[in-house]
DNA sequence: TTTAATTACGTAAACGTTTTCGCGTATCCG
DNA sequence: CGGATACGCGAAAACGTTTACGTAATTAAA
């Protein structure tokens, strides 16, 4: 709708060719300092901007990244998404957004979508609804792709994580030390590397401790927030845990609530502690303890990664970057 | 770095010529359907998807949206997405995303890098750093704008609100039916109408109900967190309001931790009540009485709107559309 | 002085689509 | 049977860039 201020205009009111124009406006050493700047400030006056679609037709950059997580509505993806775009701006690049819900068909879908020529690359957290490795084993020969938090392992791509074992280990010691010899673990991601690793860690804990691991005392999470609240409470009421550990933030609140519901007091009957990047965590009743992840960080460290890919540069040999999560103890476990 | 599927590969193998493969694939009437199912048939099995850029430099349509907010890691704006993602989605859009960080300058910028055919239209929710009146002006002539929650008045653009000044009335006077007289008032927003109409609201209920506005009762949002939980420590101290009325999510946690700092119990010595789309509200010491806007309805409303106006279907005359907030009474204000 | 190298710019093709226009064949009606 | 109509398809231009290559003028080297 506008007047259509592009390299041919510039050329012609510049009396230049339209290749003399596009150089000068990238910056080519093949033109002279004199007529850069006239190009450049005749650019500015007419507020000219280069067309995306014809740049990214003929050069087959988009300087454009694509970000494809289960949702933006979680404390976690929407920090790292932040970190994310924090890079992506000091790099000029534009980030698209794709929420999968879980759904490893929406997943499927998105990714396949972004693979004729749409983006440049793509930072993914994949859904735990399903490991589909060789769908992942394709794709990664596709296009760059750099995994943060949930990734598929034995890969040739990057992936940005955090000590989920290690973190999982010292929150399980953490309940013992305060006590506990009965850790309900209530279980997310089962299906990823960073669900296992957790589970493993609280496994692990256990046994360095002499305490006996109980299938029973697993709860898996389902979709439906009300089944989760169910299965707590039935778990609670069944085999009188006394501390409820939290493989990720979306058990928070059915935990507070059958607790509730089932009048037990936190932390004098039953410990709780989750993973969660939750700001209000220290203001919950009873304040939270949490293992909080620098989302932040790992959205920016992953972006980091995507660009120096992107750019040919040589990336520091090593494929896994692990950032440490922070333990942070508050009153559900008594401090 | 594949091998490259395109329309003339298309049309050689069925040996037709690439006008017939495009329209084909286009579903045009000029085409039999013999032939479209041939063309079809190969296109899945090849795995063709036509190239962005080449589609949009020719065709000026990008199925591309940008969305342009404060930040992502807030609650009202991660479910406002999460609704523009769904409807996006329905149509086939995608969806860019940029935070301005309540920046104008940076919002400025973004929307201008819009303007060249890289997306077909904007969402926006605008910073609340500055009105520039001015420059929406003129934007809203160059593209297809939508504004929600946090709008420009007076311009020819829809505008996807909530009842304001209502909700802000309603929850005022539940403080007053609560017995509280010496209302505070944590300010946000101030440039923006939201914050303007929540404002006019508190007061206008603080009159009906015969109390006069005390201005030293009104606490300003500062960038800064520390400088909040300062602000609203001083309040406390110097000017003993027995309410806190906030008028945005970030005032929560300095609010809360201002009165446990100067040992005040909520809601015995103080009440608090906020605008908030905060999901652990109901969990907090004590649980927090709060506004709850329609985060992700707007998001979908907005899409919506937008969306009919690329379309060119007929928006139903009404520029303005306003959703119903909702005040979840909780303990915060002895409930 | 001749030749080679460098500098500064222009020509034109190419990227993969969409779309206008036109053309031949088949169908229909009088 | 002649003319009009519709149908199905192809040729080619166009979208706004980037870039390989050519070229003329200037400078440096021999």
């Amino acid at each position: 709708m506008a007047e259509a201020v592009n390299i041919k205009r510039l050329a012609q009111e510049l009396n230049i060719s339209i290749a003399t124009v596009s150089k000068a406006l990238n910056d080519s050493y093949e033109i002279s300092l004199k007529t850069k700047n006239r190009v450049w400030n005749l650019a500015k006056e007419l507020n000219y901007t280069p067309n995306p679609a014809a740049s990214n037709l003929r050069s087959n950059k988009t300087k454009t990244i694509a970000v494809v997580i289960p949702c933006v509505a979680n404390n976690f993806f929407s920090l790292s998404i932040k970190g994310i775009e924090e890079i992506a701006r000091q790099y000029g690049y534009h980030v698209l957004i794709y929420q999968t819900h879980e759904n490893i068909e929406a997943e499927i879908t998105f990714t396949n979508s972004l693979l004729n020529g749409r983006v440049d690359g793509i930072l993914t957290s994949v859904s735990s609804s399903e490991y589909n490795s060789e769908y992942y084993t394709k794709l990664v020969k596709k296009i760059p792709l750099v995994f943060f938090d949930r990734v598929y392992d034995n890969l040739d791509a990057v992936r940005v994580t955090t000590d989920d074992y290690e973190i999982a280990f010292q929150a399980t010691e953490h309940l013992i030390e305060a006590g506990c010899t009965k850790i309900a673990y209530l279980f997310g991601l089962e299906n990823l590397p960073a669900g296992k690793a957790r589970f493993a860690g609280y496994q692990d804990a256990l046994k360095a401790h002499g305490i006996a691991f109980i299938e029973q005392l697993v709860v898996k999470y389902h979709d439906d927030e009300e089944s989760n609240l169910q299965q707590i409470k039935e778990l609670l009421g069944n085999y009188k845990p006394d501390a409820l550990f939290s493989s990720i933030e979306e058990f928070i609140i059915p935990a507070y609530c059958a607790c509730r519901e089932l009048d037990l007091q936190i932390p004098n009957h039953v410990k709780v502690l989750s993973f969660s990047n939750l700001s209000t965590a220290k203001l919950l009743n009873p304040s939270l303890t949490t293992i909080s992840q620098p989302a932040f960080e790992i959205g920016r460290e992953a972006a980091k990664c995507l660009f120096k890919i992107l750019n040919n540069k040589q990336l520091d040999d090593e494929q896994d970057i692990i950032l440490k999560s922070v333990l942070i103890k508050r009153e559900s476990t008594g401090c």
